[in-house]
DNA sequence: ATAAGACATAAACCTAACTTTAGGTCAAGT
DNA sequence: ACTTGACCTAAAGTTAGGTTTATGTCTTAT
């Protein structure tokens, strides 16, 4: 049992987030004693399951609709199957799209390594956009596709 | 030369987006004829940069400093290779926080799979937490450490 | 000549996800 | 007795990054 000073601590989250977090109904079988909240290690999977769904890009909202999900109990499992699912296919979507930022950042730091070193971009410039060294080549068209 | 419209369309971006940007300062150089922009390959290019910066999780007031950065001339170069450099290195931070996302999102998937077949999530509570099938184990410990 | 469609501006408006404020309870230490 | 520190609530406030609205210009097709 810990107490919401001790969450906040652990899971580096402020004391409001966490209060929030509970009247948006994130929380359904928190215990408390005289008004105090304890939190039990029921709360913090939960408190995993939430910034999982919240870093996978789902809405607040649509989080809570989760919960209420967990709450009806057997009958929503295949509804909760196919929530994880679609996060799933969101999720390797947006690190693809993270890679092809991560293209443009590795063509941009040689870009300006070499107008560094030359004092301009004119040697840079003559050589866009097919006649760029092989390995840069590959970054700015992951870049530009 | 692309209008507005053409350009929002290119890069699937509103035209009050692009003219947002525009009121910023993130196209210097745009040029004008009788009060309508004209979006050169110059602006394309500065469009892909904002979405890389802002991908990498930079704010918008930021972007806007590169901008200015790139208007000083050659002089910046050290400032901006420094700033690409941060970047990366805070894309890469990203990357790595969504694969242990996506550790829990494959360890939920399996859970709720078997939770359909079980028609109950006694068996898989007896297993936690460390006696899960190999490779869900690994999921599991990657999304919990 | 008039209606439609693409362009323009300035300024007000919107939304999500918190965060802050103002006020209060309660237990422990000095 | 009183101050400190951790907890509480309800309600108002904040912020980024656009978006919408109201109004107007200009060109082109009917």
């Amino acid at each position: 049992m810990y107490t919401i000073g001790q969450v906040s601590e652990m899971f580096n989250l402020p004391i409001s987030t966490l209060r929030y977090y509970d009247k948006e109904g994130f929380f359904p079988n928190l215990e408390r004693k005289g008004n105090i909240r304890y939190f039990s290690d029921n709360e913090l999977e939960a408190l995993r399951v939430i910034e999982c769904l919240k870093k996978s890009g789902l809405e607040i909202k649509d989080i809570k609709l989760f919960f209420e999900w967990v709450a009806e109990g057997s009958s929503s499992y295949t509804k909760r199957k196919e929530l994880f699912e679609h996060r799933k296919v969101a999720v390797k979507e947006e690190i693809k799209h993270l890679e092809k930022t991560l293209a443009m950042l590795e063509f941009k730091c040689w870009y300006y390594d070499t107008a560094i070193a030359d004092g301009n971009e004119d040697n840079i410039n003559a050589m866009l956009p097919n006649n760029l060294p092989k390995e840069i080549q590959e970054f700015y068209n992951k870049a530009h596709k």
